[in-house]
DNA sequence: GCGATTAACGACCGATCGTTCTATTTTCTG
DNA sequence: CAGAAAATAGAACGATCGGTCGTTAATCGC
């Protein structure tokens, strides 16, 4: 790997640390820079604008995320297996981070302020909210799941599940969030293994 | 009401709309005073600082959500219609601002960033669960939800369900957004419903 | 209606933002 | 090793931020 790649791949990887605690929009070049132990200008040089190095910093979590959660799931055998280690892994890359999970805050940072920013959080989300979906579609697929359910509907409330996971753990500080999560989950597994 | 109060009522008005596109963090006092039609300095003379601003705004917001969401549904008897109207109120919250819900959003932005906004963050969404955990309890005392239901976890999946809702409706621009998070409701619903 | 109080203004402060420029150092390549 | 190319530094830019100041204009109580 050439010097600017190598210093690139740093850069990214202390924006992705700091962005998770600041918002997107609250990272600064500024206080990166001098994290990363360069000049502004010298940081500056690698990106062509900040929204430029803001959507850097998403596609570095999105491969990050699917790594962590995606293949670890898709490792296993589809049907509950799958779903339950998906969740598990998901629950645990929400602790990755020292702020937290990217889409889940940038979500409701962007969803009013246009741009390639929006954008891309808009194309990542919808590819994980489709990865949950296709999933719960090869748990139906060998019955793990009653295949009368709609996947879709199935994606919309485990993220909710995640979303308030999310905010019970941080802004909350509920202890037992995690509890909470997985008897929500485990209650929209049992539904959706039921014929409705 | 004196003028001084006229103004601050409608300073706050204008920043509800504005922090709810924004951000509570992206709101900024030259803005709202050139929206609000007056000076920078003379709107500020109503603040102690930009976190009082942020806090009266989470106040007012506060308000508005007891009045257009709680009220109504204490209005009807406990029970599913009580929580019925709750939801449906909620739902209907979440188009009243321009930017959507400013709790959902706040949650997310600050939950990483210590103070006084973050204090009141937390406090007000730490209140809308204890009502909505209130509400299920007296669903429970009168028989519409099951006794052996824990209301912590109902509160803790409603909340999902409006986090998730939110950024369907938002970010995604889902056109069945709505459907989707009914389906979910009345699914949380009838689980409550049952004895474990 | 007059005097005291309050509300509002305009100019300005230091800091910081993203961004640009040029110059210098470092890395790569033949 | 030499020369081209890439990476970094430093200074500076215009803009904007939250916040302060003294002053003027509007409001209010008597």
């Amino acid at each position: 790997m050439s010097k600017g790649a190598e210093t690139y791949t740093a850069i990214v990887e202390h924006a992705l640390n700091l962005s998770s605690e600041l918002g997107l929009e609250g990272l600064t070049i500024g206080s990166l820079a001098s994290q990363v132990g360069m000049s502004k200008s010298g940081l500056y040089a690698h990106f062509a604008s900040k929204e430029a190095l803001q959507c850097a910093v998403l596609q570095a979590a999105a491969t990050r995320f699917s790594e962590q959660v995606l293949l670890p799931a898709l490792a296993q055998p589809a049907g509950l297996a799958r779903l339950n280690t998906l969740f598990e892994q998901w629950m645990r890359w929400g602790g990755l981070f020292s702020g937290g999970c990217l889409f889940a805050a940038g979500g409701f940072e962007y969803d009013d302020r246009p741009g390639p920013v929006r954008d891309a959080l808009r194309e990542q989300l919808g590819k994980m909210l489709a990865s949950v979906a296709r999933i719960a579609d090869s748990a139906m697929a060998c019955n793990a799941l009653s295949a009368e359910h709609c996947s879709k509907q199935f994606a919309f409330e485990y993220w909710g599940i995640i979303l308030t996971l999310h905010q019970h753990q941080r802004l909350l500080a509920a202890e037992d969030a995690q509890a909470l999560a997985r008897t929500a989950f485990s209650a929209l597994l049992k539904r959706f293994q039921a014929t409705p």
